[in-house]
DNA sequence: AAAATTTATATCAAACCGATATATATCTTG
DNA sequence: CAAGATATATATCGGTTTGATATAAATTTT
């Protein structure tokens, strides 16, 4: 599942431009389980040009840079269809913030806290974006954004309730040292 | 957080050879969070011993490629602690399983079924072996670990919860085609 | 009026991924 | 017991991706 099929993907619900395919994956309805930025998008859609999965038009607009839109084709549709009818690879997931809490032991205390409450803010910010998509959608979309949902609130759950319980531990170590 | 300090928070750990970081990241205690494979192992582990962050001693074995064994240096050390003394990039998802069911409308009912049921075994599997970690480890260590069971743990639930009443909006959307 | 943000495309070096190559030991199965 | 599969072990290489940077003007905020 490269960037040429997300961007496939994107451009299957309406045609728009790089900038436009971006914004869905940073706060859109991508944002949540898919990442792609500028230095992969543009190159992909070169690509999916030249092999005629996709077409584009140059709306040439008056002192700004030509607003490139891109629209799918017929093949363009078929190798969406073929890559969402194959095999999942497994998820992705690279989390800084597990693997700075992992080595705990070499953070002060009030600094784990800090971050654990930064963490949360977090979360509860993407909850808050997610869950006010309030728009009617098909079963599928609504299936993988309330996915999201049930993921952030289990997130955010975990690190309330065990967030004292692991400052606590800390201490108490400094204090036996 | 790239593979170089991926590499030292292993190595931290005590010392081992390139294939043993690669299982730590494939089965170990970094699995639920955290990705590295050979191609960028090899290359990270070689830039760390130019740069005087890692020491590396060969163990020749008779009949088999000489096992090199790396070992953390001061250095190396201190640019771990830098690292996760630092600020943490946002975690990075890619999820090919969210992807294909966004676009659901192109699958076959049944075919979804056996994409959430497939989906289901893994997170079980995944589940029982970090659930089987019964090893005594740091307050750190333990919190990182049952955060992974949470996540698990609730996606599980929220497949299970709504896996039918997706195929069944799916099937009634056929019927009324 | 100045500063910051948004719209918009594009490139580039460095890093990373996935596949492949090589070679042997050990474990499993017919 | 022999064949096949899996585990041990390192390494490379093309293609992809990332993150930063460049450019330029309109719009919004301060």
């Amino acid at each position: 599942m490269d960037v040429k099929i997300l961007c496939l993907g994107v451009l299957s619900r309406g045609e728009c431009s790089g900038y436009e395919i971006r914004k869905q994956f940073e706060d859109g309805p991508f944002s949540h389980f898919q990442e792609a930025g500028f230095g992969s998008i543009y190159p992909a859609l070169k690509k999916l040009t030249e092999g005629g999965l996709v077409t584009c038009r140059e709306h040439s607009q008056d002192s700004r840079p030509d607003k490139k839109v891109y629209a799918i084709a017929a093949k363009g549709r078929q190798s969406l269809f073929d890559a969402v009818n194959g095999e999942p690879g497994a998820d992705k997931l690279r989390s800084d913030f597990m693997f700075m809490l992992f080595f705990g032991d070499l953070i002060a205390p009030a600094d784990i806290d800090h971050l654990i409450a930064k963490r949360i803010a977090i979360h509860s910010a993407t909850l808050a974006r997610l869950e006010s998509c309030g728009a009617v959608m098909p079963p599928s979309e609504r299936f993988v954004l309330k996915f999201g949902v049930a993921m952030h609130r289990a997130a955010l759950r975990y690190l309330e309730d065990h967030r004292h319980e692991l400052i606590g531990a800390l201490l108490q170590k400094d204090v036996a040292e």
